[in-house]
DNA sequence: TTGTACGCGTTATCAA
DNA sequence: TTGATAACGCGTACAA
């Protein structure tokens, strides 16, 4: 950082006093024309850029927001990231960004880092949403905050994905096929969205008044390497499902791989559903049925929720959006097969058999 | 931005003055370890936190910097910026990240706003090698720059990946295979990716003492749209290529897309070569061959570079390091077929026949 | 080793 | 409308 020209070079090149210039370059205060101008020729003559540093502790803002994802990599949440730059870009806001791969204490260093660079909001998708002191952290750092993904703490502005409603879309297609023993590879049931999908899993079941399967809904992370093993595990299970539902953003590759590995035919011995819309799913052979919500809509929301409270737009209590979530079927999907892939499975062996 | 403590409020409940209070905080004066022990009591006690704002202005340092990529959406990019984020993190540097979409206008007001906030270091992905404005507001931010997959302006530091090497690689596979008809689709030749891997193409077929067919070599962009429609302009021609190289990190799901539509076998009727392991590539029936490198690896030299320029370890002349990539052979390519597929176009009409 | 005081670049208040 | 000046919170040179 070199030695930029101050307001006060500006101000003697123009021949001016600081705070004329300081009125200029703010445009609120009442400057005559003439003097204007030749303040506007002198910024442009020595190239002064208003220094944001100083700016912002005089102002007590920063104009910048502060975004924490577990990993940007996920096409979702690198859609949504994208949404939320450039809605804030648009209002005069800059993007502090940060992965925190899901560890928690990585979390915690980043919110208070966050904090001491006085970001005037944060947008934020927690590791869990049942840390105490993650949940003190958060609110110790008296900073306007939205939840992406995320139910709790209550006290947050919040946007979800309805992904309760997509299973439900999702399993009442797959019932209708005539599956009943439908899997759900999903995250933790104590984070919002592998919760929800769970219930709505449940409800598509009581809907058709078909008992509910809950040997085959398994939890664990959000991860890919989760949705190998669990679909591995399935499809070795002397019972295995007639159909998958992947949970989560990353869940589906993982599957994929398992079942590629398996060498199991979709939709013919396996149907299969994935969430979130990818070039995979699009474009895999056959193609694969979706869960999927607008990535776009989810970050402009998040985006607004968080300027009306900086700005003071909002003072009201907590807001809660659900983003709709939309079911796509694709070839992935058929009746079940009526005859079990038994035969098959004895190609790979039995070890995991009943 | 409500009123946190400062210096002063620690140091009065510590019974110490403000500057004590600031050597404990920055640890390299000496200081008495019973002081330094009350000063960190009061600091606990009443949730200091200090004011970036403040340091930065006394400083002269934001210990924060900028990255600029056109699309953080591209896996690729993705990984890029998520190994910047972290390499930078535990440099006590936290990211400021914009997307460009491309454009160079958006790209001009970003860096601009960059130099106002007082970045310390900047990593560009610009959306053009040859445009003298862009050049000269670069060189007048006086700000350590380095450059990811460009090569100008020379003066400064750059990270590229060896698109050249990794081409030539899949085209001697191609030749070898028997292929003479390689057809490539990537970006603009004015950017060096797009460049080098047309050189590469060359240089392979030189090397095969084949002559190189350049009809069948589609510059424009490095989009999925583009990747789409050469393909289909390709596929439909009287003499389409027995294999297609993807030349550039988002070409293939528009190739793969085109195909699809086209309803051609790979490899029986095509071979296909992609650029960047992606789950695509990884799980498409079949796998699909790619140029890859380690994305993770190019964030971290790129951060490293960058860091050390930041904080003078580095005060020669413009560094430039090449990346090496990796041609993964997969079952997308195979020798190409006796007779060409023009029955099999006929289905599809020959409108563009010759 | 510790305390004091100035200045970083800006905005806002108060007189003129 | 314009000018002079006092903060904003911190780091550091200098004095003690």
């Amino acid at each position: 950082m070199k030695d930029r020209p101050t307001v006060e070079d500006v101000a003697r090149t123009a021949g001016v006093a600081v705070g004329t210039v300081s009125r200029v370059i703010n445009g609120n205060a009442s400057v005559t024309p003439a003097i204007r101008e030749k303040v506007q020729r002198a910024i442009e003559d020595i190239g002064y850029v208003p220094n944001a540093a100083a700016q912002s502790m005089r102002r007590r803002a920063t104009r910048t927001v502060g975004v924490v994802v577990h990993d940007i990599m996920i096409p979702a949440l690198a859609a949504f990231v994208k949404t939320v730059q450039r809605t804030c870009q648009d209002a005069g806001y800059m993007l502090l960004l940060a992965n925190t791969g899901g560890e928690i204490e990585n979390e915690l260093r980043i919110l208070k880092s966050f904090a001491r660079r006085q970001a005037d909001g944060l947008i934020v998708t927690t590791g869990t949403e049942s840390n105490a002191k993650l949940e003190g952290v958060l609110a110790a750092l008296g900073i306007p905050t939205v939840l992406f993904e995320r139910d709790r703490p209550e006290r947050f502005d919040r946007v979800i994905a309805d992904h309760a409603g997509g299973i439900r879309a999702a399993a009442r297609h797959l019932l209708q096929l005539g599956h009943r023993r439908i899997a759900l590879i999903t995250g933790s049931p104590e984070i919002t969205p592998g919760r929800v999908r769970i219930e709505g899993l449940r409800e598509a079941y009581a809907e058709a008044g078909v008992p509910a399967d809950e040997a085959v809904i398994r939890i664990g992370d959000f991860s890919s390497t989760h949705g190998f093993e669990q679909a591995s595990f399935l499809l070795a299970s002397s019972q295995p499902p007639s159909a998958i539902i992947a949970g989560g953003l990353e869940i589906l590759p993982g599957v994929v791989r398992a079942i590629k590995r398996k060498g199991i035919a979709i939709p013919d011995e396996l149907s299969l559903v994935g969430t979130s819309d990818t070039p995979l799913s699009e474009l895999y052979d056959p193609s694969i049925a979706v869960i999927r919500w607008d990535f776009a809509e989810v970050g402009r929301v998040a985006a607004e929720l968080l300027l009306s409270r900086i700005q003071g737009r909002a003072t009201n209590g907590p807001r809660r959006v659900l983003i709709p979530t939309e079911f796509v079927a694709r070839a992935s999907c058929a009746p079940p097969s009526e005859r079990p892939r038994s035969s098959r499975a004895a190609h790979h062996g039995m070890a995991s058999g009943a």
